[in-house]
DNA sequence: GACACTATAAGAGCATGTCTGATACAGGAT
DNA sequence: ATCCTGTATCAGACATGCTCTTATAGTGTC
């Protein structure tokens, strides 16, 4: 009998993550900080396993809410190392990481819902 | 002061599913079915809201499983109505089924960490 | 000088979700 | 008979999000 190669396929989690815009919001509630560092927080959050999301998805998403008014950049020209751009939290920022948390308690409300009827059903 | 527009931000959760699949596979090891029921299936379970998820994106889920060797589809060209396509899980759609349900399961404690963390940061 | 690490960012490609439209059968209302 | 609604399958197009590759550039170590 041949086994099925499940290494690319989604129920391993390669496509399960959505995670990243709230993670952004949550680090920057702590303080401003620049991509790289922001990227390295993630990591140290339970749950994220010390995984550093791809940092190039961290900068495009802050771009993209910087442009939404979620967060303010400003360039950090420092006396040593190459230049930094910081991000800080707007009140929408906060408003919107507010309804994020709203929004995955209904998800995790999900999964529970589907992993229950997983385990009633595959015995 | 005027408010954020978030009607489009995917902090309203929009961008958040990715369950589809995970739930065909459900429903169908409860017994073959065809796509049109599966997806008013999925829709009854507890956690979806009632919500029949969009039927184009289900068949296409379908297809692709069917080419992955999840499922096996055949026709039931009935006596009444139009051609149905039936489909009925496979050995190695219970092995991904076991998998999905193991990286649920990491999924929602990422998820689970997250919102712990928001809360304390949040006051 | 070669290499590793930090730092920002654009581009391509893939998976997924949604919307629109095409096709077709069945039943009921006008 | 024609229209409308519901059932049923499916293709095409588009947007979002994640990953991988590549480019640029400064810093420190060997």
């Amino acid at each position: 009998m041949h086994t099925l190669d499940l290494v690319d396929c989604p129920c391993t989690g390669g496509t399960l993550d959505r995670l990243i815009q709230p993670a952004i919001l949550l680090v920057l509630e702590e303080g401003p900080l620049h991509g790289y560092r922001i990227a390295e927080r993630i990591a140290k959050i339970p749950g994220f396993a010390g995984q550093k999301p791809d940092v190039s998805g961290v900068y495009r998403f802050l771009k993209s809410m910087e442009r939404k008014g979620l967060l303010n950049g400003s360039w950090n020209v420092s006396e040593s190392g190459p230049a930094r751009k910081s991000y800080q939290i707007t009140p929408g920022g906060r408003q919107c990481l507010a309804e994020w948390t709203k929004t995955l308690e209904e998800y995790r409300k999900s999964i529970t819902a589907l992993l229950r009827a997983a385990r009633s059903t595959m015995r």
